[in-house]
DNA sequence: GCTTGACTTCAAGTGCAGTTGAAGTCGTAC
DNA sequence: GTACGACTTCAACTGCACTTGAAGTCAAGC
């Protein structure tokens, strides 16, 4: 086995499939040479880059988030555990938000929609800060969100 | 103010679009009868019901599976305190089983990724069993889940 | 030398959760 | 009596993260 994957061989030892590799690169996510015959050669590192998109999508983050985030590491060398875990720590207060909103929703679940104080007045249950809650159009703001009016 | 609230209104309240009411709606998430006019109006205990649907879709549940809960309601009378909690518990143990994946995500992060253990022989990082993690094709078994081969 | 499987590109399709727009109706305020 | 905003339906569009399919190339085994 050489230095450089093919990309059944990443797709093998990622559990990502070989169409969504091809859609990372094509994203600016990871990126390949190409053999004589026009075929990808992955470099070896290439497997912990799709390590860390994996993980952050599990953490929440969109692909244009996580390229923002790959495009930190230093280019040119391959990235030493410092550089990774320089990445890491500014997710580590991304995954303690997204952990204090679900021990809101939680108390939420049984203190506000089990009794009967859901008046939307009074509860600030849903964090407008988190990403979820700005992804695309919805439900955006429940109480503790800008409101266009006052009206309760 | 009547009994009865115009679309408008549940809108104003809960914060969800009117569009977002209709598609719930059409999907059967909630129900309404109609004026004279062919007006939606709604009853107000729809407020929690959508209360609840915003809470649920936070925590990650599509909204099939929201569904399928709100079936659990009993029909032809407002649902109770009780009705709620009761449907409440359930969601307690998912929250719970999402903040411990955020927990080993957290661990992960500098435990594996950051250091140089990433080679995908070792770490029990992901959890197979989540939601996000069946949900729609994409990334699917990192290590933990069933590989179709024994490769590392 | 030919089949088979892994690879290539490119366009189109999928699923979720809605939004947007067009064309029309309803109801209140002036 | 007419203007205006809130409502109606229906079809089509959006964004994200891919997958699928078609048509073709490449490399190894028999």
């Amino acid at each position: 086995m050489a230095t450089e994957l093919t990309i059944g061989e990443v797709a093998a030892r990622s559990g990502v499939a070989t169409s969504a590799l091809r859609f990372y690169e094509e994203r600016g996510l990871i990126t390949s040479e190409r053999a004589g015959s026009g075929h990808r050669r992955f470099a070896r590192p290439v497997i912990r880059r799709v390590a860390f998109i994996v993980f952050a999508q599990r953490i929440g983050l969109t692909l244009d988030e996580i390229k923002t985030e790959l495009d930190k590491l230093p280019t040119g060398r391959v990235p030493s555990r410092a550089d990774w875990a320089q990445l890491s720590t500014s997710w580590q207060s991304r995954i303690d938000e997204r952990i204090a909103e679900l021990e809101r929703l939680k108390e939420g679940l049984t203190g506000c929609i089990g009794c009967g104080c859901l008046s939307l007045d009074r509860c600030h249950m849903l964090n407008a800060e988190d990403r979820a809650g700005q992804r695309g159009p919805g439900p955006r703001y429940w109480l503790g969100d800008a409101r266009p009016d006052g009206a309760a």
